[in-house]
DNA sequence: CAGTGAGCGAGCTTCCGCTTGACTT
């Protein structure tokens, strides 16, 4: 019999508690919530004020079992789940399927893990809060009515296994909106006049100042004509001003934050970041990485100070506690922090490392002086125009927090660069080295990332940190958005040049619109979101989180009854899941993009069963339709006539050779030649399947067969020894078994073979 | 691996938020 067990919801956390405790104390871990509503049906019994079926998940049963013979085994039992809605609930849950007296206070928080902290709390316990509690059920039921009642709204009216969520549903609504302002953008090109100057009328090489004209001109004649006035102009410094600023260092990391600077600085997807997290939380490196709190304990602020102190001396220190912005936050838990700020690095996978040294940095920044800058502009006056050039220069006086980071933005503007100015004053005439002005595109806002994702859900106050991850996973696997990179396209500017009095022309190439790493909606997902969009406004509103929130603090607060809270969005919400059912057709989101030139056959674009498919001609009058599926690149939305009508060339006969057919066609996988039903690829960017001859047919068929024929070194009866991209390897009944290390392949036996394969087979047994 | 788009119907899919492994490549 131990005196006290102590319950909290990560083993990772237990484990250090327990060191804190005595020997009269057993910690464990419920590893989250226990208890769920039941997984079939809906699991609300709704005609009876939503009574709520709660069920222990299969996944759970052995914890449970193990809590439950821990408590039987301890006098006293202590409850220490997180201090907030979800905590509350997992405290009850535990309460009774540990079947624990409600009426003895036995509910405990920590706020940090000290030995003080701990023992202060166990001074205090409490009784589980029930309008906490409930605030939770209804979040939790609400939810469940949202995502099972409309759901199966999609499985008939638009396709199977479909999804739909207070979260999930806004998430794609946000990428299709935002590629949708990205489909009708209009880019606008104006010219940007830059100018070298000097200081000295003859020597070329004296200090140089670069500048900006304070007005774009949107043609090119403008500009030339502007650039004539500047050959023949003289320059004078007009203003130089100088303004002391100063620059702070950001919070320290919440789940969110991380998961975006992991992905500017180190690239990592969102998922990789909480991986990584997860491991160092794990080996006790850092603190717990699911949190919306920026929220540093008195403990760690005072050793950040000291670590400051020691590595960059006393006026680099300045201790601050920020106050957590973000809508919604719980702040059950402390920031993302080193769990010992005195260790500036750490043992581990690369990754492991990385990510520590990046949640060091932010920690010991953010406790760190401001910077001291100091902001120099001139304006640059022309004799003969009102229009002037403008430079800027930008001075660090005291680097404070800059030393250890700075925190990067999602926007990459290179055009500030901050160049030091040189000694000026006013009235002072400067000579032009180099004068050009170059065409400019307005870009449309730029597709979100998975952390930029992220953060606008964060804003928005949808999700929460243990499911920004999950998330962005779900609409991905449901085919909703889809991560991809995108080449862009060629485009073509003009630039003029000023030069020692002459002007030039000259017209360049740029890339506009490639993309990395960026979320682009499927057709899956705008057919769904215009759907929910028609029939469920008010879920996929981007305020409806935040008003159901309002009244889950209400709740939590004793203001508000719960079931009358969910019968007041139930009923509307119930009746417009009926009628939609009842009246509404099934959306394929067909487009109608017009006739055939020639045949006059219609062509129209929608979601069939396997995906986006164009249509010719119908099968009305006897005749049959031809379908063909859109490429990856191609949405419905945007597809044209002429892109349509392309997709039916392919795949096409090329002739005949040896009395078998030579097909070219396009699969899953590129562009191929069918013939004697084997498959040749095509090569990328060297063969195209809409111009491919039958001779270039015949030489692509004839090289790859005679590469086959090269392919094997060996052969004993159905095995092979054939030599594959990475080497030598084993072939045998469509299976491939790969040749142990240092094995002499001119001495293999068919014996050998046969033991290569017998143990490998073993292996994956 | 490189396709599919006739129609019927049984049985399944699905949410968000708390936590980690148990899986496979």
């Amino acid at each position: 019999m131990i005196e006290n067990l102590v319950i909290v919801e990560s083993p990772a956390k237990a484990k250090t508690i327990e060191k804190f405790l005595g020997k009269d104390f057993r910690v464990i871990s419920s590893f989250g919530h226990i208890r769920d509503l039941a997984k079939k049906n809906l699991g609300i019994d709704v005609e009876n004020d939503f009574s709520p079926v709660y069920e222990i998940p299969k996944e759970k049963i052995k914890v449970v079992n193990e809590l439950r013979k821990a408590a039987s085994e301890a006098k006293i039992i202590w409850i220490a789940s997180d201090e907030d809605r979800e905590g509350e609930a997992i405290a009850w849950h535990l309460a009774g399927v540990l079947k624990l007296n409600p009426d003895t206070p036995r509910r405990i928080v920590f706020h940090e893990i000290t030995k003080d902290a701990i023992s202060n709390a166990i001074e205090n316990p409490r009784k589980i809060n029930m309008d906490l509690v409930n605030s939770q059920q209804a979040r939790r039921i609400l939810d469940r009515l949202v995502g099972f009642e409309i759901s199966p709204v999609l499985w008939k009216k638009v396709q199977p296994s479909l999804s739909a969520g207070r979260v999930q549903s806004v998430a794609v609504r946000l990428i299709v909106e935002r590629e949708r302002e990205i489909i009708s953008f209009k880019p606008e090109s104006s010219y940007r006049v830059t100018s070298v100057f000097r200081i000295d009328e003859k020597d070329t090489e004296s200090s140089i100042i670069r500048a900006e004209a304070s007005k774009r001109f949107p043609h090119g004649d403008e500009a030339v004509k502007f650039l004539e006035l500047c050959s023949s102009a003289q320059y004078t410094v007009g203003s130089i001003t100088v303004k002391p600023g100063t620059r702070s260092p950001a919070p320290p990391f919440t789940t969110s934050t991380l998961q975006q600077e992991a992905y500017r600085k180190l690239g990592f997807s969102v998922a990789q970041t909480m991986t990584v997290a997860q491991k160092l939380y794990e080996a006790g490196k850092i603190t717990y990485m699911r949190t919306d709190s920026t929220n540093l304990s008195k403990l760690a602020l005072a050793k950040s100070r000291e670590v400051i102190i020691a590595e960059y001396g006393e006026k680099y220190a300045k201790t601050r506690q920020f106050v957590t912005k973000s809508k919604g936050a719980q702040e059950a838990h402390e920031a993302i922090r080193p769990a010992y700020p005195d260790n500036l690095s750490v043992q581990g996978t690369q990754n492991e490392k990385k990510l520590y040294e990046l949640i060091w940095k932010r920690t010991i920044a953010s406790q760190m002086a401001d910077a001291i800058v100091e902001k120099t502009t001139i304006i640059i006056n022309m004799n003969n125009s009102s229009v002037t050039f403008n430079a800027t220069g930008e001075i660090v006086k005291f680097d404070g927090f800059l030393k250890v980071y700075s925190e990067s933005s999602d926007l990459d503007n290179h055009d500030e660069e901050k160049d030091l100015l040189p000694p000026l004053k006013t009235d002072m005439p400067l000579y032009y080295n180099i004068v050009s002005a170059v065409q400019k595109f307005t870009t449309p806002l730029p597709r979100y990332t998975e952390a930029s994702l992220v953060k606008k859900l964060e804003e928005l106050g949808i999700g929460r940190p243990s499911t920004y991850a999950p998330t962005i996973s779900t609409i991905q696997h449901r085919g909703y958005v889809s991560k991809e990179d995108r080449p862009g396209e060629k485009r073509q500017i003009t630039l003029y040049t000023l030069d020692k009095g002459k002007i030039t022309s000259a017209v360049k190439n740029e890339v506009a619109g490639k993309e990395k790493s960026k979320l682009f909606p499927q057709d899956i997902g705008m057919i769904v979101n215009d759907f929910l969009i028609e029939n469920f406004p008010e879920i996929v509103d981007y305020n409806f989180t935040a008003e159901v929130e309002e009244q889950f603090d209400e709740i939590a607060l004793g203001k508000l009854k719960w079931t009358g809270m969910l019968h007041k969005f139930y009923g509307p919400f119930h009746k417009t899941i009926e009628s939609t059912l009842e009246k509404k057709n099934r959306k394929t989101g067909v487009r109608v993009l017009g006739n055939h030139p020639e045949t006059g056959e219609p062509v129209t674009v929608r979601m069939g069963r396997f995906g986006p498919v164009a249509q010719l001609g119908n099968s009305d009058d006897g005749g049959k339709p031809r379908f063909a599926s859109l490429t990856r690149d191609q949405l419905i939305e945007t597809i044209t006539l002429e892109e349509a009508l392309r997709l039916f060339i392919l795949p096409r006969s090329l002739g005949i050779l040896e009395e078998a057919e030579i097909v070219v066609g396009k699969g899953k996988f590129g562009p191929y030649i069918r013939y004697q039903n084997k498959f040749f690829s095509l090569k990328k960017g060297v063969d195209d399947p809409y111009s491919l001859t039958l001779e270039r047919a015949v030489e692509i068929i004839r090289e790859k067969n005679e590469n086959e024929k090269k392919k094997v070194i060996k052969e004993f009866d159905d095995i092979l020894l054939l030599n594959g991209r990475y080497g030598p390897y084993l072939s045998s009944n469509k299976k491939n078994y790969r040749i142990p290390r240092g094995t002499d392949l001119n001495k293999l036996t068919k014996e050998d073979c046969i033991s290569i394969i017998e143990k490998s087979e073993k292996k994956t047994k």
